[in-house]
RNA sequence: GCCGGAGUGGCGAAAUGGCAGACGCGAUUGACUCAAAAUCAAUUGUCCGCAAGGGCGUGUGGGUUCGACUCCCACCUCCGGCACCA
C-alpha cells in the first residue's frame, strides 16, 4: 500500500528544491519568445489573506502554462509599501511606519512563498526603499523639467481642529472619523501632473486586449466632449469664460452659474447679496463632490446681484452661484440654458428665472418657456436664435450636428468664442500632506522661487528619527533637519514637505522589476528591450480607472521624454521592431473578482435579567440549539430568546423574531454559558451573525490562508480557489466545498502511487481513454487561454472519473496507464505544481515537470465515430437517434423525420419547416422540426 | 446621482444564439463496519404520474428568432468605482 498524500511534506520539499535550482529565475534570452506575466503587487497590510491567493495563484497557473507552452516567462512580485495605514499605525500604536511596513513585508514574504508560485524573487521591488523611490523622485524631476508637473490649487479635506489634511476615507458624513469634528473643503497649493496632455492618446485602445468594461469606464472617466468656449462679460466688463457642448443653444442662455469657489465670485457680488453669498459658500465647503453632483437633489443657489451680457444677443442675464457647478470641471462657470438642460431647467423653475426655448422638437406644439415641463435636449429645429433660426439640430454631438456646426462658425466669426474640446478628466493631483510617501525633490528658495534637487543628491531621503503627533500632521512639516536645506547657491532654503501619491509608485513598478538593483537608471535597458511590454496583467476591476489610467499616462510621458530610447535601440539590434513597443505598458489585462466573507449564523441565546424599557440588563445568558428556541420561549416567557445579530463588547443585538432587534446589555459578572466551549465562558465568546461582505479584521470574517495551507496543503487551496469560483466574479468563501478538491487530489495520489496494472488492457476502453485525454487537453488549454480556471479543473476531474473507472475495471495495460498519467500530470502541473512534480518523479519521468512542453492536442484522436442527433419540436428537444458524427443535412433530416419522436407529434402531417444545425465544436447535431 | 458589472437547482457553478444545470458540495438510499468516519454504488431542478410520459423552469415584464441564460427595450435587487484606502 502506497503512502498517504501528505502535502505538507512534499510541498516544503519541492519549494526548497525549485529554489535551490533557481527554476523560476527568469533571464533575458533573445533566442526564445518572452512572456511578462504581472499580477498587481500587494500593499503590505499585515497578513496575506485569501483574496491575495485568489488573485495570485490563478495568475501563477497561467504563467506556468505559458512557460510550458514554450515562452520564457517572467513573473515577479513586490510591495506597494508607502501609504496611509502605516501612518495610522504610527499615530495609533506608536510604531514607526518603516518598522511596521518592513515587519509586514517580512511576514508576507513567507506567506507568499507558501503558495508555491513561480515568483522570481531576485526581481523583488519595494517602493519604500530609497533605491526605488530615488527613481520615483527622478521621474518627478523630469516631468517638472519638461512642463508635465506644475503647481496649482486644489480642494483638500481640512480639519480645523487637527490642522491637518484628511484622506477621503477618514471623513465620514462630513466629520473626521477620529474626533467627530467637522471637516471643510479648503483650497491649497499643490503639485499636479498634466494628465490631460495624454487624454486623447489614452482613448486609443486599438493595440490592447483589455476587458471591454474597463475600456468603457476609462473612456467615460476621460470624458472627452467637443463644443466651444464662449466668453461672456459682466456688466462691469469682467470676462467669464464658459465651455459648452451646445453652443447652438447660447440664445437660450438666460442666466449664468459660477462655482461657489470661482475667483470672480467675491469681486462681482453686490453688497446687498454679500452675506447670503458668504453663507452659501461656507455651506458648500462642507459638501462632498458626490453630494454636489447628485442629480436627484433639490437645486440650491444664490444670486450674486451681478449681471452678464449674452454675447450673441446682448441680453442682460443674472449671475448666480450654485453647488452643481464644480470649479475643477470645464471653466468653473456655465451659461445656463434652462430650455435645453434639465439641471438648469430645475434651477430656473425653482428660482423663477426666464426660460427661452431654442430647439423646437418635431411634430409638437410650439414650446413656451412659461409652460414647458422639462428641458428638451433632443432633435428639432432652431428657434429664437437669430441667424441660426430654421437650422436643423439633429441631436448628435459636435460638428456632426448642423446647428452646432453653424453656431461654432458664427461665434468664431463675431469673435466671442472658439471651437474647443473639454475633458472630464482632471489633472493628476500628486501632492499628499503626509510623511510616508516618496519625497518631492524640490527646494523652496528664500526669494520665493523653486529649484529641483540635483541628481547627485537624489534621493531626498525620508528622515527616520521623527516623532508622530496624534493629530496625524506630517512630521516633515516640523522636523527641522529635513525641512532646512540650502539651494544650489548654498543659501538657506526649505524642502518641499508634500510627498507623492502612492499611485505614482505603482505606475512604474513593472519597470523596476526588470532590474531592481540597477543603479544607473530606473531600469536596465537590456532587460526592458527584451521583456517589455507586460504581456498579461491581472488584478481587481476596482482599479479600472485610477491605477490603470495613471500607469498608462506615466508610460506615455516617460516614452516621450526618451526614457525608453536605449531599450528601443537594443531591441532593434536584436531584430525586434520597436515601433509602438513602448506606447502602452500592458498589452493584455484581465480582472478577477473579490472573495467575500462567509455567511455565518450567530449564536442563539436565552437571556434573563432586569428589563429596563426595551432594554434587558442580563445577568444570565445561555447559548442553546437553534431548534430549541421555540421551546425556550414558552418555558421562559420573561427571557429574550433569539440569534445574536451583532455584538459590540457586552452589548448584544438579538433577533427574537419581532420587528425590531432587542438590545441586551450583559452586566458585569453575568453568567455566560456556552456548552460548545468548555470551561468558564465570557461574553466575548458569543458569536454574532455575519453577512456576506468584504473581509476585514474588524468584522472578524477574515479567512486565513495559512491555516488552510497547514490543513490541506497549498495545492488544494490553489485548486479550490480556481475551481470553486468564476474567477472574474469571485464570491463568498465557503469552507465546506473544498472537500471536492481534497477528494480529487487524494484520488490522483492514489492512482499515481498505485502499483501499475498487470492486465493486458481492453483496446476499446484504451481508445476511449485516449479520446477523453485529448478532449481534456483541448478543454484545459481553452480554459487556460480564457482564464476559465474552473472549467479547466472540471475537465481534469471528469478525466479522473473516467480513468478511475477504467482502472477499477482493470481495462488498462501498464502502457496505457502510464501514458494517461503522463499527460494528466502535465495538464495539472500549472494548477497543482507540487503534487504533479512529486508523482512525476515517482513515476520515473525526468525532472522537472515544470520544464516540460505542454501536451499537443490531436483532433483525430479526440474524435468519436458516432454521435447523438437531437430531434427538436419548435426548438424543444423531444428525442435522439445515433448517427455518424459527420452526418450531412439531408441524411440528418431524413433520420429525424423517421424517428419515433417525430412520428409521435407529426401524426402524418407535413412539418412547416425543418432546420438542420450541424454539430460543431463537440456539440451534437440537431434537427428542429417546426409545426 | 453618474459610470461599469452581476442575478441560473438547497449551495459553488457550466453552457461560440442550438439537449439548461457539465464538474463539484450537500442531501437521500444502499454496501463495508459492532459503530462512526473514510471509501464504494445509486438517486438528486421542480410539479403531476405506479410507470411510460407530460407540464413548468435561467431576477421581473415585453420583443426579435425555426430556436434566447445568451441579442434588443423597460424595470427590480445586489456588487465595484467616483479622483487623498490601495
Amino acid at each position: 500500500m502506497a503512502d498517504k498524500y501528505t502535502p505538507q511534506t512534499i510541498e516544503a520539499k519541492w519549494q526548497q528544491r525549485w529554489d535551490d535550482d533557481g527554476l523560476y529565475r527568469s533571464r533575458v534570452d533573445w533566442s526564445r519568445p518572452k512572456h511578462y506575466a504581472l499580477t498587481m503587487l500587494p500593499y503590505p497590510s499585515g497578513d496575506l489573506h485569501i483574496g491575495h491567493w485568489f488573485a495570485m495563484t490563478p495568475s501563477d497557473a497561467r504563467a506556468r502554462y505559458m512557460r510550458m507552452k514554450g515562452f520564457n516567462v517572467m513573473f515577479p512580485m513586490g510591495f506597494d509599501a508607502f501609504g496611509l495605514p502605516a501612518e495610522n499605525a504610527a499615530v495609533q500604536r506608536n510604531i514607526h511606519p518603516k518598522t511596521w511596513t518592513y515587519a509586514n513585508i517580512e511576514r508576507m514574504r513567507k506567506q507568499l512563498r507558501s503558495m508555491g508560485a513561480m515568483f522570481d524573487w531576485t526581481r523583488e521591488a519595494i517602493s519604500c526603499e530609497p533605491s526605488y523611490y530615488k527613481w520615483t523622485e527622478w521621474f518627478f524631476k523630469i516631468f517638472y523639467e519638461n512642463d508635465l508637473a506644475y503647481r496649482g490649487e486644489a480642494l483638500v479635506n481640512w480639519s480645523p481642529t487637527l490642522q491637518t489634511v484628511l484622506a477621503n476615507e477618514q471623513v465620514i458624513d462630513g466629520k473626521d472619523e477620529r474626533t467627530g469634528q467637522p471637516v471643510v473643503q479648503k483650497l491649497m497649493t499643490q503639485w499636479f501632473f498634466r494628465y490631460r496632455h495624454y487624454a486623447d492618446e489614452m482613448l486609443d485602445f486599438s493595440k490592447m486586449d483589455w476587458p471591454e468594461p474597463v475600456k468603457i469606464m476609462q473612456e467615460n472617466w476621460i470624458g472627452r466632449s467637443e463644443g466651444a468656449r464662449i466668453v461672456f462679460k459682466t456688466e462691469a466688463g469682467d470676462p467669464i469664460e464658459v465651455f459648452t457642448t451646445r453652443p447652438d443653444t447660447v440664445w437660450g442662455a438666460t442666466f449664468m452659474v459660477l462655482a461657489p469657489e470661482h475667483p470672480l465670485v467675491e469681486k462681482i457680488t453686490t453688497d446687498a447679496q454679500r452675506a447670503d453669498i458668504h453663507a452659501y459658500v461656507e455651506r458648500v465647503a462642507r459638501e462632498t463632490e458626490l453630494e454636489r453632483t447628485a442629480e436627484d437633489r433639490e437645486k440650491t443657489g444664490v444670486f450674486t446681484g451681478a449681471f452678464a451680457v449674452n454675447p450673441v444677443n446682448d441680453a442682460r442675464i443674472p449671475i448666480w452661484i450654485a453647488d452643481y457647478v464644480l470649479v475643477n470641471y470645464g471653466t468653473g462657470a456655465i451659461m445656463a440654458v434652462p430650455s435645453g438642460d434639465q439641471r438648469d431647467f430645475e434651477f430656473a423653475r425653482k428660482f423663477g428665472l426666464e426660460i427661452i426655448p431654442v430647439v423646437q422638437p418635431d411634430d409638437q406644439p410650439l414650446l413656451d418657456g412659461a409652460t414647458m415641463e422639462a428641458a428638451w435636449d433632443g432633435a428639432g429645429t432652431m428657434i429664437n436664435s437669430g441667424p441660426l433660426n430654421g437650422i436643423r439640430a439633429n441631436g448628435e454631438k459636435g460638428r456632426k450636428n448642423p446647428s452646432v456646426d453653424a453656431a461654432i462658425d458664427y461665434i468664431e466669426e463675431i469673435m466671442v468664442g472658439k471651437e474647443a474640446v473639454n475633458y472630464r478628466l482632471r489633472d493628476w493631483l500628486i501632492s499628499r500632506q503626509r510623511y510616508w510617501g516618496s519625497p518631492i525633490p524640490m527646494v523652496h528658495c528664500e526669494d520665493g522661487t523653486m529649484e529641483t534637487v540635483p541628481d547627485d543628491q537624489l534621493p531626498v531621503v525620508l528622515p527616520d528619527d521623527v516623532e508622530f503627533m496624534p493629530t496625524g500632521r506630517s512630521p516633515l512639516t516640523y522636523y527641522a533637519p529635513f525641512l532646512n536645506t540650502v539651494d544650489r547657491e548654498g543659501r538657506p532654503a526649505k524642502r518641499e514637505t508634500d510627498t507623492m501619491d502612492t499611485f505614482m509608485c505603482s505606475s512604474w513598478y513593472h519597470l523596476r522589476y526588470l532590474s531592481p538593483k540597477y543603479a544607473a537608471a530606473p531600469f536596465d535597458p537590456e532587460e526592458a528591450a527584451y521583456w517589455l511590454p507586460v504581456d498579461t496583467y491581472t488584478g481587481g476591476a476596482e482599479h479600472a480607472t485610477m491605477h490603470l489610467l495613471y500607469t498608462r499616462w506615466f508610460n506615455k510621458a516617460i516614452r516621450d521624454l526618451g526614457v525608453f530610447d536605449d531599450a528601443r535601440t537594443i531591441a532593434a539590434a536584436h531584430g525586434r521592431s520597436a515601433d509602438g513597443l513602448f506606447d502602452e505598458p500592458m498589452m493584455q489585462m484581465r480582472n478577477q473578482g473579490q472573495i467575500l466573507g462567509e455567511e455565518r449564523e450567530g449564536d442563539v441565546v436565552v437571556a434573563t435579567g432586569r428589563a429596563d424599557g426595551a432594554k434587558l440588563f442580563a445577568d444570565y445568558v445561555e447559548v442553546i440549539d437553534r431548534d430549541q428556541a421555540e421551546a425556550a420561549r414558552q418555558q421562559k416567557p420573561d427571557a429574550i430568546v433569539g440569534q445574536i445579530m451583532k455584538r459590540t463588547e457586552n452589548l448584544l443585538q438579538v433577533d427574537d423574531g419581532g420587528d425590531t432587534l432587542r438590545t441586551i446589555e450583559v452586566v458585569q459578572g453575568a453568567t455566560v454559558v456556552i456548552p460548545s466551549i468548555p470551561g468558564a465562558n465570557n461574553v466575548n465568546q458569543l458569536r454574532q451573525h455575519l453577512d456576506i461582505q468584504r473581509m476585514s479584521k474588524s468584522k472578524g470574517n477574515v479567512v486565513n490562508p495559512d491555516e488552510l495551507v497547514a490543513q490541506y496543503g497549498a495545492d488544494t487551496v490553489r485548486a479550490y480557489l480556481m475551481f470553486g469560483f468564476d474567477w472574474s466574479k469571485g464570491g463568498p468563501w465557503n469552507s465546506q466545498q473544498i472537500s471536492g478538491v481534497v477528494r480529487w487530489l487524494n484520488d490522483i495520489w492514489e492512482i499515481g502511487t498505485a502499483e501499475p496494472p498487470t492486465g493486458a488492457g481492453d483496446p476499446e476502453v484504451e481508445r476511449e481513454i485516449e479520446r477523453r485525454m485529448h478532449q481534456t487537453i483541448a478543454k484545459v488549454g481553452e480554459g487556460m487561454e480564457s482564464f476559465s480556471f474552473n472549467t479547466t479543473i472540471a475537465a481534469l476531474m471528469a478525466f479522473r472519473n473516467d480513468l478511475k473507472t477504467a482502472i477499477r475495471d482493470d481495462k488498462l495495460s501498464e502502457r496505457a496507464w502510464r501514458a494517461a498519467l503522463h499527460e494528466m500530470l502535465l495538464l495539472m502541473a500549472p494548477i497543482t505544481p507540487h503534487i504533479a512534480e512529486e508523482l512525476w518523479e515517482q513515476l520515473g519521468f525526468a525532472y522537472s515537470i515544470h520544464e516540460q512542453a505542454w501536451p499537443v492536442y490531436d483532433a483525430d484522436k479526440a474524435k468519436s465515430e458516432m454521435t447523438t442527433l437531437v430531434i427538436m419540436k419548435n426548438g424543444k428537444p423531444v428525442g435522439h437517434v445515433e448517427v455518424p458524427v459527420d452526418i450531412e443535412a439531408e441524411a440528418a433530416q431524413e433520420a429525424a423525420l423517421a424517428s419515433d419522436a417525430a412520428k409521435r407529434f407529426l401524426n402524418g402531417d407535413k412539418p412547416k419547416k425543418v432546420v438542420f444545425v450541424p454539430g460543431r465544436n463537440g456539440m451534437e447535431p440537431k434537427v428542429n422540426i417546426v409545426v
